[in-house]
RNA sequence: GGAGGGGUCGCAUAGUGGACUAGUGCGUUAGUCUUGAAAACUAAUGUGGGCGCAAGCCUACCGCGAGUUCGAAUCUCGCCCCCUCCGCCA
């Protein structure tokens, strides 16, 4: 969320923007209900001091005529205000984020700047299996029951499948919680203003559960609880930035995909994720270092399981509306002969904080809104992927990396009898 | 789910229709006193919005939303949350 003054001040920046990031909104409306609320709330502001005047005298017969007339005014330019207000917000909450100026433009993926990428591609001296295949062969995913019984891309992860998801999870988190961040099992079932807030809504709608419930959804990410845990809040300047890591399932809907990634742990409703949220002052310079902090979480990570990536900085069409940053990280995925998304890397600057009203009070005593700042950890079953794929043996076993050997109990996981 | 109690400016409390412009205590900050500290004293100390060069002025907010009234923290209705007990339950 943008404030007003500045879309007032940065208008063609504004616009400009728009066009980068592919979105669309009517700038010019925006700043004419602007004009239009503040004439109106004159005006209310003006009656209501009659108002208070007139009730602390003795009241009078031609007192009580006036204050019912009052009462009428008020009641008109009240409404109006409120419909003014009602569009207003309606608008400016879709006016996405202003980039960073390191940040390419592009329109689309294509825009996207590999950075760096580390770790060899394995080369197979024999025909590599799928994950799907692996895992039927070992018995450790079962996507035919996870469809019967939970519909489609639905799964059940068996065997050392199931230890393995859950010590991954439980590696990522010890290590983040070594790093000093905050360990937070982060609620699912959600307000709709952490969505909102977070920048989900209005735009990803379709992608979100809704339970029946009148304002309860399932979160696709815990940023939607964890951004908005200190939701109108004052933060002091000291405490800052405050770093968690959570872990929650994900759910989504995964409307508008649905010829794509049929097959397999890729595209799943539900999965499960461990999450780095950073609560940050309100200062671009120390964002962009929080950010690099929150890249190298996630790269060490696939380092020390010995999983080849590469990272891209996101273009402005390809990124989302509360983002002016952006990282993604890919991982080889050699069923897909290529690399495959595993995490995702954002400033959000003071979007989120705007929309849940999270602010600090600065050492001077002034009040300003925080930045967020997120990345993912780990998410499972899809790095499974990766870690089934690059580590296969000719037999079809596969080798489990060192550092999660005293978690799993196991250092390799056998073809199945 | 049922019964009862509660929600007031960081915390604790007062306030049951007009000076509430929300009192008091604690806390915090600054000052006085002191070699320093403590104590004491004095003052300041919520959030959003508007007007103004500024000093400052105005306005809204007493869990949330409607309503009654010339006037609402206070009365009415609906909702939310917390506490206690009962029921159910991992």
């Amino acid at each position: 969320m943008l404030s007003v003054d500045y879309i007032r001040n940065n208008k063609e920046e504004v616009i400009r923007v728009l066009k980068n990031k592919k979105r669309e909104a009517d700038v010019d409306k925006i700043l004419e209900l602007d004009r239009q609320k503040n004439e109106s709330l004159l005006l209310i502001q003006k009656l209501r001091e009659e108002r208070n005047i007139l009730s602390k005298k003795t009241i009078t017969q031609e007192g009580k005529e006036r204050g019912k007339k009052i009462k009428q005014e008020l009641k008109i330019h009240e409404e109006e205000l409120k419909s003014t207000e009602e569009q207003l917000s309606q608008l400016i909450s879709y006016i996405p984020n202003i980039p960073l100026e390191e940040v390419p433009i592009g329109a689309d993926a294509s825009g996207n700047i590999v950075k760096h990428a580390w770790g060899n591609l394995p080369k197979f001296d024999f025909a590599p299996l799928s994950h799907i295949e692996l895992g039927k062969k070992l018995d450790i995913i079962d996507t035919e029951r996870g469809t019967k019984t939970s519909g489609f891309r639905g799964y059940f992860l068996k065997n050392q499948g199931a230890v393995l998801h859950i010590s991954l999870m439980f590696y990522a988190f010890q290590k983040l919680i070594q790093k000093g961040f905050i360990p937070l099992i982060a609620p699912s079932i959600v307000k709709g203003f952490t969505l909102f807030g977070s920048g989900q809504f209005p735009w990803g709608k379709d992608e979100v559960y809704k339970l029946n419930d009148d304002d309860a959804y399932l979160a696709g990410t815990s940023e939607a609880p964890v951004s908005a845990y200190f939701s109108g809040e004052i933060l002091s300047e000291d405490e800052l930035p405050k770093k968690f890591t959570a872990f929650s399932p994900c759910f989504r809907k995964e409307a508008g995909s649905y010829g794509k990634d049929t097959k397999g742990l890729y595209r799943v409703h539900e999965f499960w994720k461990i999450e780095q949220i950073i609560i940050a002052k309100n200062d671009v310079n120390q964002a962009r270092i929080l950010h690099e902090e929150l890249q190298k979480n996630a790269e060490e990570l696939l380092q020390d399981l010995g999983l080849p990536y590469q990272v891209l900085l996101m273009c402005t069409g390809d990124m989302g509306e509360p983002q002016i940053k952006k990282y993604d990280i890919e991982t080889w995925m050699p069923s897909r002969n290529s690399y495959g998304e595993t995490m995702s890397n954002s400033i959000m600057g003071d979007f989120q904080t705007r929309r849940l009203n999270i602010k600090y009070r600065k050492r001077d005593g002034s009040k300003e809104y925080c930045f967020t700042l997120n990345n993912t950890a780990l998410a499972s079953p899809r790095i499974l992927i990766a870690l089934l794929e690059n580590f296969q043996e000719k037999d079809g076993s596969v080798r489990i990396p060192k550092v999660l050997h005293t978690l799993t109990g196991f250092d390799k996981i056998p073809v199945a009898k």
